[in-house]
DNA sequence: GCCCAGGTATAAA
DNA sequence: TTTATACATGGG
């Protein structure tokens, strides 16, 4: 749900809810991907053509879903209700599959800070994200440690095809999911994450230590939105707000 | 120095 | 089927 204009090679968009700044710092995504910022309601995406937008950007932001009608839902639940008012601002990207699988090959035990690190690491040496290809050259360099051996296994099967990504994004979400955890080094959680932010499965619901957490504590249970359609936004809501609780009470 | 980080493969119970 | 441990590296 939102309107745009563009002027002067940029484009402006009107956003009703959404948050630039949570959308990409939220643990989702590792890298800056367009240059953007936000002033007030309006989200300025610098440098973007009218066709860009519409073929990428548009998408990319998740700008025209009604995210306003899919927070009432969640409000119902108190836990829900409170995470929202901290972080409902956040959209769930549509970033690359590719990118996004192995940006969450490197997340394993490892923290956001370093996960940034090495990222940036491999594409200033490649000049652009790694392909497959670029992943089976040497890349000691870029100091991945034990999960070397998962971006090698990544790359090998998405080039012989074996793991053939465009087919993935056609199958239904339980075949995907096998389909990805035939790599080595892509468990549950790594394919769980790529099917939410890279395939934009958005009933996909990452488990780790910070989730767990929160459903251990506030829904000992179950969480009631388990199986809604839009269950990985919930949990986007619910992980950003048990990582800053300590802010989020301080505010309230 | 010690502990931990958006986990997974592997071995053992 | 469930539980324990190693794993590379860098920041706090």
């Amino acid at each position: 749900m939102r309107s745009f204009t563009a002027k002067d090679n940029n484009i402006y968009v009107k956003c009703e809810g959404f948050d630039l700044d949570l959308t990409v710092n939220c643990g989702q995504s590792f890298r800056q991907h367009v240059n953007a910022s936000q002033q007030g309601g309006t989200i300025v995406l610098h440098n973007v053509t009218e066709e860009q937008f519409l073929t990428k950007w548009d998408a990319y932001f998740d700008f025209n879903r009604d995210y306003e009608a899919i927070k009432r839902e969640f409000r119902t639940d108190p836990v829900m209700k409170k995470a929202i008012e901290f972080c409902g601002g956040i959209h769930i990207l549509k970033q690359d599959p590719w990118e996004t699988l192995v940006s969450f090959i490197i997340s394993q035990n490892n923290n956001i800070p370093r996960i940034k690190l090495i990222i940036n690491r491999l594409v200033e040496h490649f000049g652009q994200f790694p392909n497959p290809s670029d992943l089976l050259t040497d890349i000691s360099f870029a100091k991945t440690g034990f999960r070397e051996k998962y971006l090698k296994s990544a790359a090998e099967n998405v080039l012989s095809g074996k793991v053939s990504l465009d087919e993935v994004a056609k199958m239904p979400t339980p075949e995907a999911r096998a389909a990805l955890m035939q790599i080595s080094g892509v468990g549950p959680k790594v394919a769980e994450c790529t099917l939410l932010y890279g395939f934009h499965r958005l009933e996909c619901f990452p488990r780790d230590v910070w989730i767990n957490r929160a459903l251990a504590e506030f829904y000992p249970e179950d969480f009631p939105f388990i199986n809604h359609p839009f269950a990985g936004i919930a949990q986007q809501y619910l992980f950003h707000y048990i990582r800053n609780r300590e802010l989020c009470e301080s505010l309230s």
